[in-house]
RNA sequence: AGGCGCGUAGCUCAGUUGGCUAGAGCACUUCCUUGACGUGGAAGGGGUCAGCGGUUCGAGUCCGCUCGUGCCUACCA
């Protein structure tokens, strides 16, 4: 028996703990053992973002607590730990840190390096490669400070299993995915417009865009019709005028019908565009006629790609507008000299101001009888414009609104893919059930292909450059690829096969494709990335598909979709057999907490206050896929049960100390209410035992913790007497309870060693790392590698051959005394003179096996209780009492 | 506007296939000053289970509608 301490330090004993477990291979994955015998998770990579907070802690607990069960029933665990660090967070940051842009025409300097910027300083341009290694730096510090919480939390990650989503390894991985989507057909390269972001400049997808409610105007603006009529058309995005290619109305809308197929002419620049009827124009919607730009929208761009028309781009990519020449190309106009005068005050704004420009201009009489027969119109707009609110499509991490502009961009061809990528969503579990469904939506929903360029630096560069054709002209429609030995390589710096550096950007060699990976074309490849796809069979082999992806719910459009999409489309796979959602956390509020709106409380504070244990007690207490209000008061809850713990087993553990128990057989456990107490355990490991297979944690702890206080309020106060070994108690009678407690702690912190690893570690380090049976994992006796309790651990219990709870029956009584003793507002070791106990018939026979027990608990002197058996009703209750307390606080004779 | 959740004590939440006289913890009130535990223990008060209707011997639980709330998706004329 080691010593144990009086009071129980938290801080320090985690610590050490962390330690310990850090220096050891308790958590490592053994390579060579069959798949069947692994628990594979796929570990979501953290966007290393330099400051950690409370959600992280919740959900990366969740992953743990599963992962340690699964490790005590024997499996070996591949739990591994990635960072996310590429993609545009970690760009933003390490520009405001460092007060630096990237320049990619600069040349790399490397007498340069990054130093902390002072408040306001000016950015000053660095080469690609110099920003690069800049937010290599940066990530390096957090992945750190991640490291060292995660440690402190207890997650019994394998440390060898890291990978960091820019590090050499994944970007090999994410070029062979791509080279692999190409060669299988599911890639294309194509320039059309694209959702396009003007601050960062780079075009994006789908699942990166959300909308925001955002205040707009609508602008009723008269258009001319060729042969003399005119019509208002009602929008939002005047400024756009420049761009209209034609107008639509709904077919079957008579007021429009007889425009069909006539000309009508722009105000302003005094473009000549078809009328054309569009089922998509809404009748009931501003004047039911609308114009087409390139591109004020996706239905914008719908429209455009069948109507064999031109494109008029007038935004450029930093969201201003473009220099035009009217007259020539796609702008021709009635009127050239006028249109460039007008369109000359609009040249170099932004999209917000040339709106407002345009307004004042339509508003200005005089300006707009460019029509061909309008000499009654002076001016086009129509009356003011109506404010209204409405939905704009915004880049989630962007300030201004997207725009659709031309580009050449890759994609990942999904649209066509859909049915096939729903099967695989219903051949993965996913919990709770109901979060299918939003996976379910999101693939129905879909509809653009998966955009995977972006047009910045630091992220993974497509293995790829073109060939610059004698005539300069460069050549996009043959792709030369890196060859998958070469991987990564990096084409600013690599060269084609066959070429020479010499050759780079001039005719006849080639040029660098120059842009990288969305970051979810890497993070799409997580169970890849740690199975070693594509480079090592054998590790593939035992890791995929994985067994757990665990996550939240609001990127089951992205991390989940696009994991499900590149499995599927690489081998024709599901990654993992089961997701685990889990909730967010919320202020008292019942906001989301997150950095943006400032209200994040940071995980530092709180261990230190509560306990890591404790903290982690309060993640255990959320059930999967529900938001959690955040609340302090259960964290306090979590310490109290690890003090209890504590308390209990220093007391339990007491026993063993100084003799040596001889026989701790199940066999010994002869007194009925101690076989009871184990009964009732055994249940509770297999409710706690089911639960977990449904990875339902919060239910394990609950039923856990419920029969664990049991144990200590009545199971220990009934029988400590009899442990004691007090007067009159037989050897047999006293073992028997002995082995029940021991069997009983065993239990409990096995129990409770997945939710509070540290506590549960600290006690069986006591004792149970030297005696426990359990401890058949290995060399190293951590409760971690012990093996987690079965129901066939209680085998050995001799059967009572009847179901009565007497545990249940003794602490109603014990109960009943206590309440006695309370309204009376005495302690509870005042003695009882007289003690009567009515039980129904069929309990008397058992009530008669406790009776010893509740004597010495409840201090009842000259053992004056009385049984009875009841004969009247007894209101439901098991048993009903009478009791006289003793006049004074005499010593039991 | 559609889809998916949620609405149970002052607060945070459990409540399996309908059997409930509706639970826990926190908070509150009273008591106990400790032979495992005052970072504790015991006892107690507190609820028309959002509302209405239905199915049933029986509904917090199943069905329908309404209200409130949250998320996901759609919606830039």
């Amino acid at each position: 028996m080691k010593e144990f301490p009086k009071k129980y330090n938290p801080t320090e004993s985690e610590q050490s703990w962390a330690k310990k477990w850090q220096q050891s291979d308790l958590y490592s994955f053994k390579s060579g053992q069959a798949r069947e015998e692994s628990f594979v998770v796929d570990t979501p990579p953290p966007t290393v973002s330099g400051s950690l907070h409370i959600g992280h802690v919740f959900s990366y607990t969740h992953t743990d607590m599963v992962t340690r069960y699964k490790r005590m029933k024997g499996y070996n665990i591949m739990y591994p730990m990635g960072w996310d660090d590429n993609g545009l967070p970690t760009e933003r940051r390490v520009q405001n840190k460092f007060a630096i842009r990237c320049n990619p025409s600069l040349s790399y300097d490397d007498s340069w390096s990054p130093s902390e910027a002072k408040a306001k300083t000016k950015s000053s341009e660095v080469s690609r490669q110099n920003f690069i290694e800049s937010c290599g730096l940066v990530t390096q510090e957090d992945e750190k400070a991640f490291e060292e919480l995660w440690r402190r939390l207890g997650l019994s990650v394998d440390w060898d299993e890291q990978y960091a989503t820019i590090d050499s390894h994944c970007r090999k991985i994410s070029q062979l995915s791509f080279l692999d989507l190409w060669n299988k057909g599911f890639i294309y390269q194509n320039e059309s417009p694209t959702m396009w972001d003007v601050d960062f400049q780079t075009a994006l997808a789908q699942a990166d865009i959300e909308d925001r409610e955002s205040p707009g105007a609508y602008h009723d603006i008269r258009f001319a019709v060729d042969g003399g009529e005119s019509f208002v058309i009602s929008t939002t995005r005047p400024e756009l005028l420049v761009s209209c290619i034609a107008v639509v109305a709904h077919p079957d809308d008579e007021r429009y019908q007889k425009f069909f197929n006539k000309t009508a002419v722009t105000p302003l620049f005094g473009a000549k565009v078809p009328i054309r009827p569009s089922e998509h124009a809404d009748p009931e919607k501003g004047s039911g006629i609308l114009m087409v730009c390139t591109f004020g929208d996706a239905a914008d761009v719908d429209w455009w790609k069948t109507s064999g028309l031109g494109i008029k781009q007038s935004i450029g990519k930093n969201g201003r507008m473009l220099e035009l020449e009217f007259g020539s190309g796609p702008f021709s106009s009635i009127d050239s000299a006028k249109a460039g005068e007008f369109y000359s005050d609009l040249v170099g704004l932004k999209v917000h101001q040339a709106r407002k420009k345009v307004a004042e201009l339509l508003a200005t009489p005089g300006t707009c009888p460019l029509n061909v027969d309008a000499t009654s119109m002076d001016c086009a707009l129509v009356g003011e414009p109506k404010a209204i609110s409405h939905p704009v499509k915004y880049y989630e991490k962007g300030d201004r609104p997207i725009e659709f502009i031309t580009t050449r961009q890759w994609f990942v061809e999904i649209l066509k893919h859909k049915q096939p990528l729903l099967e695989q969503g219903k051949k993965i579990a996913w919990h709770p059930s109901h979060m299918h469904t939003r996976y379910h939506n999101w693939v129905e929903g879909l509809n653009q292909d998966w955009c995977i360029s972006r047009q910045r630096f630091f992220g993974v560069p497509f293995p790829v450059w073109y060939k610059v054709l004698d005539s300069g002209e460069v050549d996009f429609s043959n792709p030369l690829f890196a060859s998958v030995e070469k991987l990564p390589v990096d084409p600013f710096t690599d060269c084609p096969e066959g070429y020479s550096e010499n050759q780079r950007a001039r005719p006849g060699g080639f040029v660098e494709d120059p842009d990288v990976m969305d970051t979810w074309a890497t993070s799409s490849l997580t169970p890849q990335l740690v199975s070693n796809w594509g480079l090592d069979e054998k590790k593939h082999g035992e890791v995929f598909p994985m067994d757990l992806r665990p996550q939240s719910h609001e990127i089951i459009r992205t991390w989940a979709f696009y994991t499900i999409a590149k499995a599927w489309m690489h081998s024709n796979e599901i990654p993992w057999k089961n997701v685990v959602i889990s909730g967010w956390i919320l202020d008292p509020d019942r906001k989301k907490m997150s950095k943006s709106k400032g209200n994040v409380v940071t995980p530092q504070n709180l261990l230190d206050d509560y306990s890591s244990d404790a903290v982690r007690y309060w993640t255990a207490r959320a059930r999967l896929g529900v938001d959690t209000a955040y609340d302090e008061s259960v964290f306090k809850v979590g310490r109290k049960l690890s003090t209890k713990l504590f308390n209990a087993s220093k007391f339990v553990l007491g026993f063993f100390a100084e003799e040596s128990v001889s026989s701790l057989s199940l066999e010994n456990v002869t007194v009925a209410v101690d076989r009871s107490f184990l009964s009732s355990l055994r249940k509770t490991v297999e409710e706690a035992s089911r639960s977990f297979e449904k990875f339902d944690y919060a239910t394990a702890l609950s039923v856990s913790e419920q029969s664990f206080w049991n144990f200590c309020d009545n199971y220990l106060e009934l029988i400590k007497i009899r442990a004691y070994g007090a007067e009159g108690v037989s050897n047999d009678d006293r073992l028997s309870a002995l082995v029940a407690l021991r069997v009983g702690l065993e239990t409990y912190l096995r129990l409770f060693a997945p939710v509070m690893p540290f506590i549960t570690e600290e006690i069986w380090s006591w004792y149970f790392a030297d005696t426990s049976i359990f401890n058949h994992h290995g060399e190293n006796n951590s409760i971690h590698l012990s093996s987690w309790p079965e129901g066939s651990d209680f085998s050995g219990l001799k059967e009572t051959g009847q179901e009565t709870d007497l545990l249940g029956l003794a602490g109603e009584v014990l109960s009943q005394v206590r309440t006695a003793k309370s309204d009376a507002q005495k302690k509870l070791k005042w003695p009882v003179d007289n003690l009567v106990v009515e039980v129904g018939k069929e309990n008397l026979d058992s009530v008669k096996k406790l009776v010893d027990d509740i004597i010495r608990a409840g201090n009842v002197l000259n053992n004056a209780l009385e049984l009875r058996e009841a004969n009247e009703g007894l209101d439901g209750k098991l048993v009903r009492t009478s009791i006289i307390l003793a006049e004074e606080e005499v010593q039991k004779a």
